[in-house]
Formats: structure tokens, sequence, C-alpha cells
DNA sequence: TTCCCGCCAG
DNA sequence: CTGGCCGGAA
């Protein structure tokens, strides 16, 4: 008898059971409602790339009770999404979702893209977001990969701690490969592996006993060992330039109107820094000079 | 102090 | 493929 040499090493689990664990025990989170649209899904899914829920949760609330179609966000300043943004952080999301619904409003008739290749062509829209918006708002059978799911499949399939540095197009393949035919089973289980990597299968620790693939788990079989790959890196933030950044613009979005420089200069010391995290945001184009030299939100003036 | 964990420019 | 981008909770 032959061997195939591309047979995989590790036969995918059958996950039934997380389809049926997740239908029963999904967190109610407001975008999950049944009546939520497309551009209600790319607004959660955009603001929680690095966000978590919790702080998530009333700033969607308000967006889409504000701005219920993306042709209504597009017709705001960027100032004034910026200052609805809040500090969820990462506030370039904000101005390439700003970009992205004047897109949508103006190239595909107000209604944000079912399909994956379409939806990567919008601003701040990558891998993981365009599967997200086709799998969560339309019910495509398509992979959705973030980290929780990568460690989720590197314990469950392959029986490793967790999964090493990302491999995009690997890691796409290798969760395809566990999706069922049917759609709407497909769709159920990509949110059930992200929400189970995010409630029970976490990083440091893992509550096995309450989770709903542990007989089929190969981590579980393989005695539970620690992860063997490289460090992880650790980001750092205090005295960083996105502390900084973080400060300036802060200003700005308290601020009624323009901003002397002198306000600036206040919230940091080392003044070089100050002037290159300045400098900076001009460049993302998160804040604008006027002609008298003072600083403000973008379109503000 | 540590953790969180997607997009994109270089 | 690597590193920079926010800010708050644990």
């Amino acid at each position: 008898m032959t061997t195939d040499a591309d047979a995989p090493t590790t036969s995918a689990p059958d996950l039934t059971e997380l389809i049926l664990w997740f239908r029963s025990n999904a967190r109610a989170l407001p975008w999950r409602e049944p009546d939520v649209t497309g551009w209600g899904v790319l607004v959660s899914e955009t603001m929680l790339q690095q966000t978590p829920v919790r702080r998530v949760e009333p700033i969607w609330l308000e967006w889409m009770s504000r701005w219920p179609a993306p042709s209504d966000l597009a017709a705001t300043s960027q100032a004034e999404v910026l200052r609805a943004w809040g500090k969820l952080g990462y506030p370039r999301r904000a101005l390439r979702l700003h970009e992205a619904a004047g897109v949508v409003a103006t190239e595909h008739d107000d209604v944000v893209p079912s399909d994956v290749d379409t939806l990567l062509a919008l601003p701040g829209v990558g891998a993981y977001t365009a599967r997200a918006v086709a799998a969560f708002a339309y019910g495509k059978r398509v992979p959705v990969v973030d980290t929780n799911v990568r460690r989720v499949v590197a314990r469950a399939v392959h029986g490793a701690g967790d999964a090493g540095p990302p491999a995009t197009n690997r890691d796409l393949a290798d969760v395809e490969a566990l999706l069922p035919a049917d759609e709407a089973r497909a769709s159920a289980l990509s949110a059930g592996l992200m929400e189970l990597g995010q409630t029970v299968c976490t990083v440091r620790s893992p509550e096995c006993e309450r989770c709903p693939v542990r007989r089929r788990c190969a981590w579980q079989h393989n005695g539970r060992p620690a992860y063997a790959g490289p460090a992880k890196k650790v980001q750092k933030f205090a005295g960083t330039d996105r502390q900084v950044r973080g400060k300036l613009l802060d200003v700005l979005r308290g601020a009624e109107g323009p901003v002397a420089r002198k306000q600036l200069d206040a919230v940091w010391s080392d003044a070089g820094q100050r002037d290159r995290c300045l400098d900076s945001l001009l460049v993302d184009g998160l804040m604008e000079q006027t002609d008298d030299g003072r600083f403000a939100l973008p379109g503000e003036h």
C-alpha cells in the first residue's frame, strides 16, 4: 500500500458539537441581533480590531443610532467621526472606516458587499475583517481566522499549546478544511471557533472542563503540552510614540476648535518625541494645521 | 506591569 | 515577514 505524502499528519476532529454549543452559548452582543445589516457588522468588526468587546459596545450602539447607513457616516466630517470614535484606540481605523463608507455609498449602492474580494478592496478591511463580514453578516462559508481561531485550531487539531507566528494563507486553508459544506453550519462554526477561543480556550487559563470539543481535542489527548514555539513579543505602551500620539489627539478631541501649539506641548515633555509624533499625526491625516499655525482635527475648519 | 491581537507600510 | 499603531482592565 502506498502512502500519500501530502496527507495531513493530523485528521480534523468532528466539530459538530461546537456548532451546537455556539447556538446555545453565544453571548448576546448587539451586533449579533438578527436585524443588524452588513454595515452594522462591518462597523463592529472594525471597532473590534484590537479593542475588547466591552469597550466597543456603547460606541457601536451610538454609531448605529447616528449613522444607520454607510452614506450617513460618509456625510459626516472626519473631525466628528474621530470624536465619536472616542478612546477606542488606533484612530486610523476610524478614518479608514469613514473612507470605506464613502466607497460603499457611491460604488455599492450603500450596501456593504458580501463578496470577500470586494470587501478586501475597502480601506481598513483585511483578510480577517473581509471574511468576518462575509460569514457573520451574510452567512457565507468562508474561513474566519483571528488569533483566537488560530489558537483553537493549533490545540484541537494539531495538539500544540498555541499557534506559532501567523501564516495567513496556510491558516486560511487550515480552517477552510474544518468547515462543513452547509453554509449556515459553516458560518456557525466560524463564529463558534472565535467564541470558544475568546471565552473558554484562552491563552493562559483554558477552561477545558467547559469545552464542548474536549473529548476530540488533540491537545487534550497529548496531555496539554506547553507552547513550544518562539517567544511571543510583548508590546510596550508607556513612553512609546503610540502613547504620545494618543495624548496629543486627545487634546484636539476635547477642544472646540483649533488649538495653539503651546497646549499640545503641555502633554509631553520630550520635545523631540513630541514633534515627531505631531508630524506623524499630520502625515496620517489625523490632524491638520490651520493657516495661523494652530492644530485641529481634520476637516474641522 | 501584563495582556489584548488586525491592518498596513516598509 | 516585521514592527508600529491606542488605551483600559486585570
